[in-house]
DNA sequence: CAATGCGAATATGTATACATTTTAAAGCAA
DNA sequence: TTGCTTTAAAATGTATACATATTCGCATTG
């Protein structure tokens, strides 16, 4: 693996998952000493993270870690559901019916509700499910625009804590979809795209403003609204 | 102006107009001798064109121009729909009437059936309207998402030529989603956007297909299908 | 004659030295 | 005391030397 693809995903890592928090000053120097490598691929690094909009120049010579806030969140969640239901439906007017049938039953069979380890396997499923969907849809330009926001998405589900409740519900909204990928209904697929996205938004949202106000439980590193 | 934006802009422009034709291999050396700068920021510049999606590597050590087909056309505009109907959709209720109250206008009484100079006043018309867009959506995710989509469109215009009859249809249907837009009517601006890109891709497929098997005019730098 | 392996050449990956620009601090003047 | 100018330090931008890896060609062997 080359020095700026391990320093890429290591920053990429910190980022997403809060150690490096908003407002964060990166310095190549500092970031380079740190991670080991040499300036040429901390500034490959950097530049893919900025690229990505997880690292903005906040003036000619200070990049800090982007913020992120509710707004953000609201904005990253507009920009999926376009996204991922145009994605739906095309995924079903391709054929792949078997992938995503398999997926649907697998989705059905998952039980989310049995505790932590589940979660993982949840996740795992999705993974596939994201898998399959930019593999049908088969178009550089929207998989593209779908990663990006993948990217994104990982800051906002660390805001939001794992609800039990919410990922048994997700599961078996992300069946209805497959399954409706597999049957080829597009409109069914997209709706049901849109609901799901409209849920998970809600319930992260709820996630965040139950948390904000109390600051007892762990940090969060959400971002005051209008600074990010 | 920093090098490694100068390498960037030149080669942007090079493969954007066709000067680098897809396929041509991108070598670092070769390219940072030809424009004047030392490889460190023709690095930069090359890493940029690989996240656009302009170059990509062929094998460990072979960096070419992408392709550009007919099929990845079709992928263009696909992408194009789904986002730029969002886009229309998010502008028609943010509020900003007077912006494309005044682009209406602009496109009513622009006339670009008036000769070739007419041509380059609808792409600077085109540019504002796309701005406003940008500025209105107020949405980092997807306008990111539609500035990418711009970067190759930019290919596909030049695949076709400029048709006086398109441009004069094309002032009028921008003119119908602008003041679509102007009144807040966000179904009408979506749908309006839907039928615009649906005549520029049968538009820009026309030519083309009009242009290949004769040969015997410009170079089209088409990718022959599939191998992008 | 073909295929495989070894070696040399070349291109990329990394480190670092040097240049340039920006920012901040200090000193001087109003 | 405040503001402006100058200067110095530190960080980024660029060039280049060095390390590493890949590819192509040639030779040897089956």
């Amino acid at each position: 693996m080359r020095a700026s693809d391990r320093a890429y995903v290591t920053l990429l890592d910190e980022i997403q998952s809060g150690v490096l928090a908003p407002g964060a000053v990166i310095g190549e120097v500092e970031q380079s000493v740190r991670l080991g490598v040499s300036r040429t691929p901390m500034r490959e690094a950097i530049g893919r993270l900025v690229t990505d909009g997880l690292i903005r120049q906040q003036s000619a010579r200070v990049l800090v870690v982007t913020g992120f806030d509710v707004d953000d969140i609201e904005s990253l969640f507009e920009a999926r559901r376009s996204l991922e239901e145009a994605a739906a439906r095309l995924a079903a007017v391709r054929g792949y019916s078997e992938t995503f049938s398999s997926l649907a039953d697998a989705f059905d069979t998952a039980h989310p509700e049995r505790g932590v380890l589940a979660a993982d396997a949840y996740y795992t499923l999705i993974e596939r499910f994201d898998a399959a969907i930019d593999a049908a849809v088969n178009n550089v330009y929207l998989v593209q625009a779908l990663r990006n926001t993948r990217t994104h998405l990982a800051r906002a589900r660390r805001l939001a804590r794992d609800n039990q409740d919410r990922l048994v519900a997700s599961t078996a909204e992300h069946a209805l979809i497959a399954r409706a990928i597999a049957e080829g209904n597009a409109d069914l697929a997209a709706h049901a795209t849109h609901v799901h996205l409209h849920h998970a938004l809600r319930s992260i949202l709820a996630s965040i403003t139950a948390d904000t106000p109390g600051t007892a439980t762990s940090p969060t590193n959400l971002t005051p609204k209008g600074q990010s």
